[in-house]
DNA sequence: AATGAATGAGAATTCATTCAT
DNA sequence: AATGAATGAATTCTCATTCAT
């Protein structure tokens, strides 16, 4: 505030629209909307512009919609996933803090399942969109089989993997259409304590 | 114009478009086009109808859509959920009948997993669908819970149903957008394996 | 107006658009605009339409314009060119008939050399046009062709028809660009008069 | 960063662009793709400009093509049409480096026939570029009628002049569309042999 | 000069829906 | 019931032009 004041009156510091901004914007719309069920109106306007403005930053509607996804991937690469090959937490602490920073992602912000939704609603009319999504669940894969690994052979824990992503997304899904949020931390405190138990076995051996 | 004269008034029947086809015909458009990507103009032409035509069937295509809902939810109810009460067979028959059936749905009809696709890319837009799509569910969960009940107190079953549908949805999913047909069999094979376990404790007791 | 006031007030006799009527429309607003030059909401006012009515008709722009050309290259090649292989007239009459017609043609309708203007304006942009335009100036060569081949042999008749077509065509154009009606009529007056001393040389051989 | 400032102030002389480079540049751009065919971006970026930039440089698209129009119109008079004052060559050298220029001009540069391609298109809706493009015209056949003067009395050279010219614009009109070079230069070929018994009966005379 | 952002009108096309016949 | 025509709003995207920096 007092460096707005301090700015020239005449050069009102113009909020820049910068890229990250535009694909958080963006992102909130198709999260509410879908990927048909938004238009580049809702787009624009969401972005504070007009049609033909918006236009200046984006090429099309599915340009927009693969930078995000791209983007969303690689945010949860890097934040969330990331998580999984921190070599400073047990194997457990890591399973629990991405249980809780995924918990976090799904049920406080709209949409969680972001990939799950635009992948289902678009698969059989965009498939530029598939690959990211599919290159999205690739890395949830192997950061859990990363994890697994440490209680169990190799093979064995790309299949528990397999399946926790998979019990994950169906809570996740149920949880949104259901509206009952007991779904998703059950699952998660069932991942923790199979794992708890399964950690004990190992050391055991 | 002979020719002409015969075929009017012949025997060639026109294709009767009766309730169920007309449903059926629609459902298989919304399940590759989702609900927003299908037109009317699509949904005339999967009936053989001009646009103008199919409004004689129907009142709006959002009125279509709950049809094709609510329609796709008694199938279900009628024809397979009711598997789980079917006092001929034992629990575990049941439970294996149940699940090949759905595996046969899901895995071979495009878009099986209908009232997941459409409840998510509708959420925010058609309240009017959600109703339909959490009754499905509720009768979902309340065949699984019958089923579970007979291994395991009532609360502890309907706590288990929700954590096997939460399953099963998550696998079918991930097989639609990873391409993988094994998650949904592999999902199966375990809930039975798991079932059976249950069973002998149980009988142990 | 009798007419009119016969028919029964309640259904004022529709006057349909029939597929000549649309396209006599379009091809009228095509000629004073050019292709890019005319939107469809010129053609469809031109028709009496609104904007989305219009696409009742046809499938887009290019479509309609496709139609229009092949269109007229019938009409010049049934009506107009057809003139060069009418038995009952002598050579010198066909002639003079068919530069009589492409006289009357040329300088009565607005943008008579429609498949110049177009061909000219789109040639680098929508390859589709090329091909009816192509057939337009064969049928035309060859019509030529044709009458003059009773004065000369079939290999100077070619070069000759290639020679007239390209007067008559310049001589349209520097008439329409200096708004100078002389050039075409006396262009034809030139071919007549070359025809019939040809004619004369021949008899004589 | 001291890269960058070298650069900057270093003597890569950033390509200036002057006034017939633009022209030039623009003109090939209209040459394709015509007048309403033409986006300001496609202007802009055969100049090496961004949008905004251009208008530095112009008023507006249409007055761009007028400068283009008239800057060629004063490069034809200035570098062709001139030959045929030239008193050191004889009337029929004139005539024929005359031609041999034309042919050059409409042969190998895309669009020779400029004036008649924009004046086609936008005879109906930009009156301001008729004048140019008359005057054009009239430079030519002025020049053509300087030439034929030599061998003919003033009004039948002028009448020969028209004639010329219409001639030699249908056939690179025909050659354009017919995508067949013989057009022009029999059509040349075939006047300069005319010249040639004109000027011999002239002599005799 | 150059840039990038903005504007608002307008482009082609599609949409769900209505209605006279 | 069926059709084909019509409607008018909405869709994605492009346009020529302007302007603050």
């Amino acid at each position: 505030m007092l460096f707005r004041n301090f700015v020239h009156t005449s050069t009102v510091a113009k909020p820049k629209l910068d890229r990250k901004t535009l694909i958080q914007n963006s992102l909130s719309v198709f999260k509410t909307k879908g990927y048909n069920g938004t238009s580049m109106q809702d787009l624009a306007s969401a972005n504070g512009l007009l049609k033909g403005s918006f236009y200046h930053y984006i090429e099309s509607k599915e340009a927009l919609m693969l930078e995000v996804l791209q983007s969303l991937k690689e945010h949860y690469t890097k934040r969330i996933f990331v998580i999984a090959y921190d070599v400073k937490l047990s194997a457990y602490d890591r399973l629990a803090l991405l249980a809780k920073k995924a918990e976090e992602v799904f049920m406080f912000e709209e949409g969680g399942d972001f990939f799950v939704n635009i992948g289902l609603e678009t698969k059989n009319t965009v498939p530029a969109f598939t690959v990211v999504i599919q290159e999205f669940f690739a890395e949830w894969l192997k950061a859990m089989h990363s994890i697994f690994s440490a209680v169990m052979d190799k093979e064995e824990a790309k299949v528990k993997a397999e399946i926790v992503v998979a019990e994950i997304e169906g809570s996740v899904i149920l949880m949104k259409l259901l509206e009952d949020p007991t779904f998703l931390s059950r699952t998660n405190s069932k991942m923790l304590a199979e794992f708890k138990k399964l950690e004990t076995q190992n050391v055991v051996n």
